[in-house]
RNA sequence: GGGCUUGUGAUCUAGCGGCUAUGAUUCCUCCCUUACACGGAGGCUAUCGCCGGUUCGAUUCCGGCCAAGCCCACCA
């Protein structure tokens, strides 16, 4: 079958899309002995909208990994996955349909927000993963919602309970107003903004006056005690005694503590439970008693009085309303505050005391650390920036979440005596609120009082143990001790410390392991002015629409550009050098098929190769050596880069230029095959180096020809060439790097002159040390020289080769 | 406030101790050479962020400073 003329890309697409579903082409083979790679591939949050460039870099980033792997000759491991957990969800079904969880049964809601999951993802799956030619495996596919999953997830729970990991207990948790549920440490994130610092006027017991500084008079009726600096002069004689805390009235002891900075405000804190986390350390410190003012939707409640009902933000101003009536407010200044958000909805976070279940880490942050050192980091620095995280932890992981669309905690509590009675693991994955209850009465007391969980796990509380859902942990233990540590996490920066960082405590928790071996931190793409891209800001470039303007390969060419770790500008142009390199592609192939047309390497004896074949041979093998070098420590662009210099300018502008005359008027049968045999080699060799970053261009090109006499059906079924040492011949190479020289040089010379290339030149002579008269033949046919001799010549090209040239 | 990363022609970028500092885009000139004008040949454009130090020699190593980005911690 020949090459058309010009590469239908859209028809060759269509095509090998099926093709490779249905001869699976990329299926991870159980019975193979051949080492296995496997790949901890990140779940998207198939939610709504659309899908920006971002995303699908990061997603092909990695794919091409798994397909340079699949060619070292390993088994590769690469099952497709999907994120339908959790809060997101919850909230798209929410706003779709118009409600609020708590409108609806439980069943319902849950089903509503599964029967979304599953639209998204099928159309996710098709107009992204197969759309950008990715190599999943699709019979391994899981979600994290689905059964198995659950299991995985129940699972783990249980086993990290029964070895004392896991603890319940009644603590001031981290709270978001709006999502109304608990959020672990990794969940908040700062803000800036400005905010009023209020001076508010205090009694004391004594009678005297003093005045303290706070953000958030509305927690004035959760005021506990005031506090100073120990060596602050100014209050020494205060210490010990009450203060009155106004409106509310209740008197609270002054105290000290070395965390209270004298030049802030005036140097005297209250302390309120709780309006931050220094009130939670004072509280435990000091023992303080516990006054909540705010319930679940981070309303007030009756503890303060007439404010009962109102949000904070309405509390504080009534507050400030009725302290400015009792003249206790002295002055009012703007301050710039950090604050810390929900991640998902930008709700400042609040603190309240609710009973939550914990995951130890406080304990581990050693192990962890020691942990880490033992995967290697891509780049290498993200691994301090999980170390940095790791050791300033102060909080243990909270995993329930107050949702209702997530994994469910199974777990039962006897109302009479607080036992916990946890289901049998072979029931597993259950909702105890839909389930039976698993002991009729409380094994501990007897009590027939039992209550079900209600809360669901975190959603990092699944995504941690994706390497043991992805590698079927429970399902095929067999084959887990095969996959298990995985090769290879991809994953972005973003997310070291919840993703990375709870998959290593998992690992470690359970197994004692890491889990796995490899850690590659993913592109992240800005727009053309390096400003991340963002609805809000308007400047999202959308992959649907690049890929109406270019074809898949174009755009896998312009994801091989990134470097991993690193950010990457979008800008239009790399796509046109895409385009530009393709076309390149199809070209010399169409050319060298052409020639090859019924040449079999096979059914031949190997020819005695001329110089510049062995030349070219030679930087060929080099080529090879030092892709593999940079694919094996994912600088995959760098690789990316080498092979498409050598195809383009060694390849292209020399080779083929230099074996053109052999080719078409050939002195003997023998010149031509050896140049054939060559040339088969190279283009083919090319074409598998290049085959993981543009699969279907490659896939047309082999199956024109290649499939044939190489026999495997697909390009990506063939093993990259190994590095030859038989084939290097330094001299041929730098023989054959002469010949470009002086090549180079007649060229320019008939450019400054304008000359047409193939208008002949009578005669050039060169000068040089060496004896270069073997490839005199080869520089007069490649760039239409009439006659060469040796001899005195003026215009120095090398350290060692003058030319002259006679015209 | 701490940490990390980056700072090289107009733009993007390679190099990370040594001969005239990569390559790409832009711009200019020439060439339709029997694969490719979505091509080829050639040319112009850089005090390698700033200041010191180590060295025979620094864009490259060390220290300081400046700038940008990211991560983290923070003060009621």
């Amino acid at each position: 079958m020949e090459l058309e003329k010009i590469y239908d890309a859209e028809k060759v697409e269509n095509k090998y899309r099926q093709f490779w579903k249905k001869e699976k082409i990329y299926d991870f083979d159980f019975k193979s002995k051949k080492p296995v790679f496997s790949i901890d591939v990140p779940p998207p949050y198939a939610s709504a909208g659309h899908l920006h460039v971002g995303h699908a870099l990061h997603y092909t980033q990695f794919e091409i990994i798994a397909r340079y792997k699949r060619m070292q000759g390993f088994n590769v491991y690469f099952a497709p996955c999907f994120d339908n957990n959790g809060l997101p969800t919850e909230k798209y079904v929410e706003e779709k349909n118009k409600i609020s969880k708590g409108d609806i049964p439980r069943d319902k809601f849950r089903k509503l927000c599964r029967e979304e999951s599953a639209k998204v993802e099928k159309e996710y799956g098709e107009r992204v993963f197969d759309t950008l030619g990715h190599s999943y495996n699709w019979g391994l596919l899981y979600t994290t919602i689905d059964k198995e999953a659950q299991r995985v997830s129940q699972m783990s729970f249980i086993d990290l309970y029964k070895k004392g990991y896991a603890y319940r207990a009644e603590e001031p948790t981290l709270w978001c107003p709006y999502h109304q549920t608990a959020l672990a440490q990794a969940e908040v994130e700062d803000i800036s903004r400005t905010t009023t610092l209020y001076y508010l006027n205090f009694d004391t017991e004594q009678g005297k006056k003093i005045d303290i500084a706070t953000t958030r008079p509305e927690f004035l009726a959760a005021c506990v005690a005031v506090f100073v600096h120990p060596d602050d002069k100014r209050y020494k004689n205060l210490v010990g005694k009450n203060a009155i805390v106004p409106l509310f009235g209740q008197k609270v002891p002054i105290k000290t503590d070395k965390k209270v900075d004298k030049d802030f405000g005036t140097g005297i804190v209250m302390v309120c439970t709780f309006g931050d986390n220094t009130d939670i350390e004072w509280w435990k410190e000091h023992n303080l008693p516990l006054k909540v003012i705010i319930d679940k939707e981070g309303k007030l409640n009756e503890e303060t009085g007439k404010y009962k009902g109102l949000s904070l933000l309405q509390g504080r101003e009534r507050t400030v309303e009725d302290l400015r009536r009792e003249a206790r407010v002295i002055k009012e200044e703007s301050l710039q505050q950090q604050v810390g958000v929900c991640w998902r909805c930008g709700t400042p976070i609040e603190f309240i005391v609710t009973k939550q279940w914990f995951i130890k880490t406080l304990d581990f942050k050693k192990d962890l650390i020691k942990q880490g050192r033992k995967i290697n980091w891509y780049p290498d620095f993200y691994r301090k920036r999980y170390e940095d995280w790791t050791k300033n932890l102060n909080w243990d992981w909270c995993i329930s979440r107050q949702r209702y669309y997530g994994v469910p905690i199974p777990a039962w509590y006897c109302e009479d005596c607080g036992n916990i009675i946890l289901p049998k693991e072979n029931d597993l994955p259950v909702d105890p609120l839909n389930t039976k209850i698993p002991a009729e009465k409380c094994p501990k007391c007897n009590s027939k009082k039992i209550k079900a969980e209600e809360d669901v796990f975190d959603t990092w509380m699944t995504s941690s143990m994706s390497p043991e859902i992805a590698a079927r942990w429970l399902e095929k233990p067999d084959s887990f001790k095969e996959l298990f540590p995985m090769s290879l996490r991809p994953q972005s920066h973003d997310i070291i410390r919840t993703w990375a960082f709870y998959t290593i405590l998992k690992a470690y928790l359970h197994f004692k392991d890491i889990p796995w071996e490899n850690i590659a931190i993913g592109t992240f793409v800005l727009d053309s002015k390096g400003r991340g891209m963002s609805k809000s800001k308007g400047n999202v470039v959308w992959t649907d629409e690049l890929l109406k303007k270019y074809n898949v390969d174009v755009v896998r060419y312009w994801v091989a550009t990134a470097s991993w770790g690193e950010d990457l500008r979008f800008n239009e142009q790399d796509l046109e050098k895409g385009r530009r390199f393709l076309t390149k592609l199809w070209n010399a192939s169409r050319f060298t098929l052409m020639h090859l047309k019924g040449f079999n390497p096979g059914k031949i004896k190997k020819p005695e190769l001329k110089t510049i074949d062995k030349g070219i041979l030679t930087k060929y093998n080099k080529l090879l050596k030092e892709s593999k070098q940079h694919f094996d420590v994912y600088k995959s662009q760098e690789a990316k880069k080498s092979i498409e210099y050598f195809f383009w300018h060694v390849f292209c502008d020399n080779y083929l230029e230099m074996v053109k005359k052999r080719v078409y008027e050939p002195k003997d049968k023998k010149e031509k095959e050896s140049a054939l045999y060559v040339l088969y080699k190279v283009l083919l060799g090319i074409l598998k180096m290049i085959a993981p970053f543009v699969p279907f261009i490659t896939e047309e090109i082999y199956q024109s020809y290649f499939k044939d006499i190489e026999g495997k059906k697909s390009i990506h079924l063939n093993l990259w060439d190994e590095y030859d040492k038989k084939e290097i011949d330094d001299k041929a190479e730098k023989l054959g790097d002469k010949a470009v020289d002086i090549i180079s040089y007649v060229r320019k010379y008939k450019s400054e002159n304008n000359m047409s290339l193939k208008q002949p030149i009578p005669k050039l002579i060169i000068e040089s040390k060496d004896d270069l008269s073997g490839i005199y033949g080869l520089i007069k046919s490649t760039i239409n020289i009439e006659e060469i001799e040796k001899g005195k010549a003026d215009k120095k090209i090398t350290d060692d080769i003058k030319l002259k040239v006679i015209d």
